[in-house]
DNA sequence: AAAATATATTAAAACGTTTCGATATAATAT
DNA sequence: ATATTATATCGAAACGTTTTAATATATTTT
């Protein structure tokens, strides 16, 4: 049954018989008992990652939990609070020693990360990294992305192209920064200043709202941007509504395009023009590379990058 | 530790140190094998709906999730597809036995609410109902909620008043269409010839575009509709933009009212006057009703009616 | 022909709890 | 004084697997 020792087909085939006929399925709790394996993996996020509008992190999830039903693993998904304190705040599976490891999404606890590192409990960070700390990640290749989607504006003419993002404490929007400075370098068209006129950064997490002040302190300027990109869909949801709001045409007056491709971004009107994370694929890789770990829990760290592609719609 | 037997406050409190010195966490595979139970739940949605924009259920499950914290249970999330079959789609923790009880969520595959009912497996239904059966459920109270969203549009003086929804086989919406029509009725505001006039009804899953179509049908009425209620915020959304698309002012031309209340809801713009449906507890109510239900099996069914709440924002 | 390898069978210990029964004593009620 | 109830302690069986070792025979390789 365990596909250990010596077998031969045929009797294989014959225990498979049998187990068929008695409807046998064996007993997780007396399996993992004498296993001393929990067969449970731990998927975390941010409390507000999950109220959220978008569906970004849940796609993730539902990403390893496709990857999941191939294995025996099952996965326990919960939330941790804004102002986590490993003290008092673990995780009911973390402090009860009920997962072989643990998928983290998204920005998430410094004091979290260290505790799991600390307690040599096998994990893996998805969409986030700790800057100066090397540890397994699954990441999406923002800089290349970002470079895409400028270039794709570039492309279609547009000249003076605006950046509107969110907290660079997350490392994601930090890279899509330089993946939009570097595609603006790389056609000549970032002059003296272009940077200081036409960004508009605002620490704080990623929201509608940082779209809409962005882009109405952008269009106080005499030159007005032809295009912006946006550090994501949210961001870039905002922007739109403040730049109908003033009255200005879309793609025509100012192209607009996101990162991300959360559904909303494919039933707003217009259609956001927009970076594809393949989500779902972010959830499978990460579920795999845990195995990995699990396995062989002294492997050096490693990081997998995977790769987007620019989903060009109706605002650009 | 069980809290069985006779034990007098000193000892229980002597016994409980002596566990936090050796920090002494019992092994939960040992007394799932000890006592034949699995300490965990599934939560089943329909693949479609968790992959939607709408965070609905997924917040349901949040809720859920929450209550859980306080005991010993764990969730287990899965999704079935659209073409669900029994025999070969059971999603994995009902093949295996892993779970003591089930909570579905929405509109799900009947054979699989069968099946459930045959294997006396525990389970309640959240958001959902069989017509003719009779399941523990745990229902919003569409019809109250209905009638109060027209009512209040009644009482800023909209008179006519057209109704846009999704399939009844959901038995939510074929609720909220009787609040709406009693709610015109018991206000005198239902001629002969309205409800063929102002209602579209399309028999299908609830979308933005039965909102959009809904609306450039009733727009060519010719005494247009100075009000639409949605049968959630949805169909509301694409209801919406399908009246800006026609130039139409909202509220001044037509009032727009959904039914949810999904995030999105509050940040569209105009912001969506909609029906708050309380979803963490529902999903709080579906894990105390399954609790009962696991305690003791041959309760007869019962059904938890969450009621609801009007939201009165730029829509309306 | 001997050695190595592949296949097959069986028994026993171990995993860490719960449950049950036996035994005992102290405190309280009759 | 006796019976009942509350408290305390202990040992053993049971839950259903995995793991290891021991033993054996058939097949293949040298």
């Amino acid at each position: 049954m365990n596909n250990k020792g010596y077998v031969s087909p045929e009797t294989s085939e014959r225990i498979q018989n049998i187990i068929n006929d008695l409807n046998y399925k064996p007993l997780h709790s007396a399996r993992k008992l004498a296993t001393r394996k929990t067969g449970n993996i731990g998927y975390i996020i941010w409390e507000s990652h999950f109220s959220e509008v978008e569906m970004f992190y849940s796609q993730i999830f539902l990403g390893m939990e496709y990857a999941a039903r191939e294995s025996d693993y099952y996965i326990l998904l919960t939330t941790v609070k804004d102002d986590f304190d490993p003290k008092t705040d673990l995780p009911r599976f973390l402090k009860y020693n009920d997962v072989d490891g643990v998928v983290l999404a998204g920005r998430v606890p410094h004091s979290l990360v260290e505790y799991l590192d600390k307690q040599r409990m096998p994990f893996v960070l998805v969409d986030y990294g700790i800057p100066g700390k090397i540890y397994n990640s699954v990441l999406i290749d923002n800089y290349n992305g970002a470079f895409s989607a400028v270039e794709s504006l570039i492309q279609s003419g547009r000249k003076r192209i605006a950046f509107v993002g969110g907290t660079f404490s997350h490392p994601s929007i930090k890279e899509r920064f330089r993946g939009y400075k570097e595609g603006l370098e790389s056609y000549n068209l970032i002059s003296d200043g272009h940077l200081k006129k036409y960004t508009y950064l605002e620490d704080a997490e990623t929201s509608r709202e940082i779209g809409e002040k962005g882009v109405s302190i952008l269009l106080t300027e005499k030159l007005l941007p032809d295009a912006i990109f946006c550090c994501n869909d949210t961001t870039a949801l905002g922007a739109l509504t403040e730049i109908q709001r003033k009255k200005l045409k879309i793609p025509q007056d100012i192209a607009v395009v996101g990162f991300d491709d959360i559904p909303t971004a494919a039933f707003n009107l217009p259609k956001l023009s927009t970076v594809r994370v393949p989500k779902l694929l972010l959830g499978k890789e990460a579920f795999k590379l845990l195995n990995d770990v699990i396995d062989n829990p002294r492997l050096p760290a490693q990081t997998r990058l995977i790769s987007t592609e620019f989903i060009k719609r109706e605002s650009s």
